[in-house]
DNA sequence: GTGGTCTAGACCACA
DNA sequence: GTGGTCTAGACCACT
């Protein structure tokens, strides 16, 4: 039963300023690999205009992600925003993610649940152009697990995890559910810690439950998919569960 | 996968005034039934107090559920703010239902993967007291379901919301987890007027899956907690879908 | 031309609270003598309902206006609000009417302006029962010219006044404009003072305009009615002048 | 006689809320053409100061102006509040005025009265200076009426306007009446509308009747002054009427 | 003691 | 340097 406290269901709104936001998009963006360390971002002009902000406000958001040393400012003709190889040794992410646990479990809890849900609702909605993308998305993963690994092995987990991303979100699509789809993108970038923490290279056997995960969908195994999905994610809590 | 024009996960931020905020909890507290038709709401000071911002901004929360007709301002010692009667035909809400239709689909979705998560997640970690305030809520409802109806029926059925709300929501405090209890408690507000719009009386076998979810939680059945919670809302679904 | 200061024509505006609105519309009725010295007001809880207003605002007024000396309340059966005689030295009065001389003279002009044009127009304008009324309030201050003085000179002079109001009103209202009724009525509120000063017993001659002007209204003739009707605020004027 | 309703000349008291006298001052110099379609109000900040209320009271009035379309807010740098040109189909103007005529008959009853007094006082007391004063602004009037019409006629009429207020106030000035000079602006801003609806374009002759009432000045003929002007007025009073 | 109004000042987002 | 928003506190009018 409710406290009293908050017995009528109110309480304290946080107030969020604009600039926090636009913060909160490009980070996560960084933060899912959409921009890979020595990627360049769009210019602040068209970061303003996909943002539907003013420069001024973009501006103070890249002064905070300097500052935080996520992004390089390079001006003149080859300059831009360049994004940086994050430096951070693994004692100092452990205690990072440790500080945050009770959040990361909450957030694990949610994800096997949007997440499983949306593989099961994709095997019953998936159209033929679903299943398509989603097998060009496992095959893209597979290239990456199996390429020469000529960048660090950051990098590398980095750009897994930007077609990861992707394939995830493309499974809420092809369940049709905005909500689920962007349920699961808030919560992969609030994983981001942790996992770039945790994974520094890449297990050959990464993509194998995406495989599955993609076949029971295609096979419209709806029960099946959800399960496989919420394996899938809670062998990755376990993995870091362990670690911690 | 992604269209081109969201290829960086950079969506328009949308600008959160701080007096939205304050109107969607209120007005979400008296969806959730949290306040009952002729009931009064906490002072506007008090309200701000818990809110945590000016009482300036509450007023102009209150300004608007004024003007949407949710409650009503009476001046003087006695007065107060007191939420009304809402009376719309049931034609009118049958037409703004509709118009949200897939909106509501959407919310479904969402409602299922999340509430028989919790469910699921309430029967592993349950403390004996969850389950006496579990089976508490449920009796509480029973009460309500079998008490003489003086009562208009729309007062009825708010007042069944109220408790049912509260139920749904210590099923997810007994699955410790603060994500789920803010989604189930986000979508039930969502959900008020087509609920409200449907049920306009209470049937005798309304509290009934209730008491099985809970007897599955209290077995520790976390499977058939999840199947049962799922069933219910779904049921909730196809009285509404077949109702529009 | 404007000075540049008010290039705009934007000056400051003027907050008024309710409870002075409330206290200069019972010193106005009390000035114009609606309420002679040893009247009784209406109870406050009449004087709330006349005046759209709480009975706690009529009770700040009323205490301003006992502060004051105006009136005085007495409790009981028999008590109420009663208007007090108004006792005031002669040299008081003048002080207190050359502070405000400027002002007197912009009204006397204001007053020429508008009782001329109410006079002028009622000749166009009034109907039989007009003129009868018309002839009724001359007729009423003859009576009270004429009428044994029991009375002390300054109550005689307020209940001329009375009358004599009531007779420039009923001239405004044979005109039919509300907007010269109104300037009317908040002119000679705003001459009570000098006027009360000056005229400390009646002269014989007090009404003789009077019937001049409503003989020139009855006859029709516009031109007329407005002369003589400037004329006669100039004597007062005049009087009044010469008395500073 | 006064109904026996109003027998104390008690009535309901309006409360002024500062917010509406704001509003009122704004409304009124806008209408008086003090500013122009496409000028630029003072900024809220410089309003409040003028207005001597705080910047909240005045973005209300804004919020309401802005409501009725009267002014266009900008924001940033080069924004500010901008007077916006007033479309409406004469149509509707007809239909506006018309529901209001009672009142605008009493207004120019009341505007003869105040208008011609003032004139009169100003033959009388007008100094070298004021007349200097009114011969500049009937030449402006002139010039005014004369130039290229490359406006709009709204524009044009709209400047007119302006400046014959200008021309209306400086003669009360003249007079020495602080109460004229205000009934005058009062009045001239609630003729707005229908002085607008009827004058589209300028006749020649718009002026012609100026320049006499200035010469009656100049002259010190007061009756002149007045007569001239009162019948300067009825002209006006005589088009609208026919137009309606 | 409730809602209604106003103030003075601060910071933010915009162009 | 503009409008947009919020705050903390005060006083007022109502019942």
């Amino acid at each position: 039963m409710p406290s009293t406290a908050i017995s009528f269901g109110l309480e304290p709104v946080r107030v969020v300023a604009t600039r926090e936001l636009v913060l909160e998009q490009i980070q996560t963006a960084i933060n899912l690999g959409r921009f890979l360390p020595g990627d360049r971002l769009p210019t602040e002009r068209d970061l303003a205009d996909m943002l539907h902000v003013s420069r001024t406000t973009v501006r103070e958001a890249i002064g905070v992600l300097q500052g935080r040393g996520v992004i390089e400012v390079r001006r003149g003709r080859t300059g831009g925003l360049i994004v940086r190889e994050v430096l951070r040794t693994r004692a100092d992410l452990k205690k990072l993610v440790r500080a945050n646990r009770d959040q990361l479990r909450d957030t694990f809890d949610y994800r096997v649940a949007v997440e499983s849900a949306a593989a099961a609702l994709a095997a019953e909605r998936r159209t033929r152009g679903d299943l398509a993308t989603l097998r060009g998305l496992v095959a893209l993963l597979s290239s990456i697990v199996e390429q020469e690994v000529e960048l660090t092995g950051a990098s590398h987990v980095a750009q897994f995890l930007n077609a990861d991303s992707q394939l995830h979100v493309a499974i809420a699509k092809s369940a049709r559910s905005s909500r689920l789809a962007a349920a699961i993108v808030e919560t992969r970038s609030a994983m981001f810690l942790p996992v770039g923490a945790v994974f520094t290279k890449l297990e050959p056997t990464a993509n194998h439950l995406h495989e599955q995960v993609v076949d029971a969908i295609a096979m419209r195994d709806s029960n099946l998919a959800g399960q496989l999905m919420a394996e899938h994610i809670n062998a990755t809590r376990a993995t870091i569960e362990k670690w911690l």
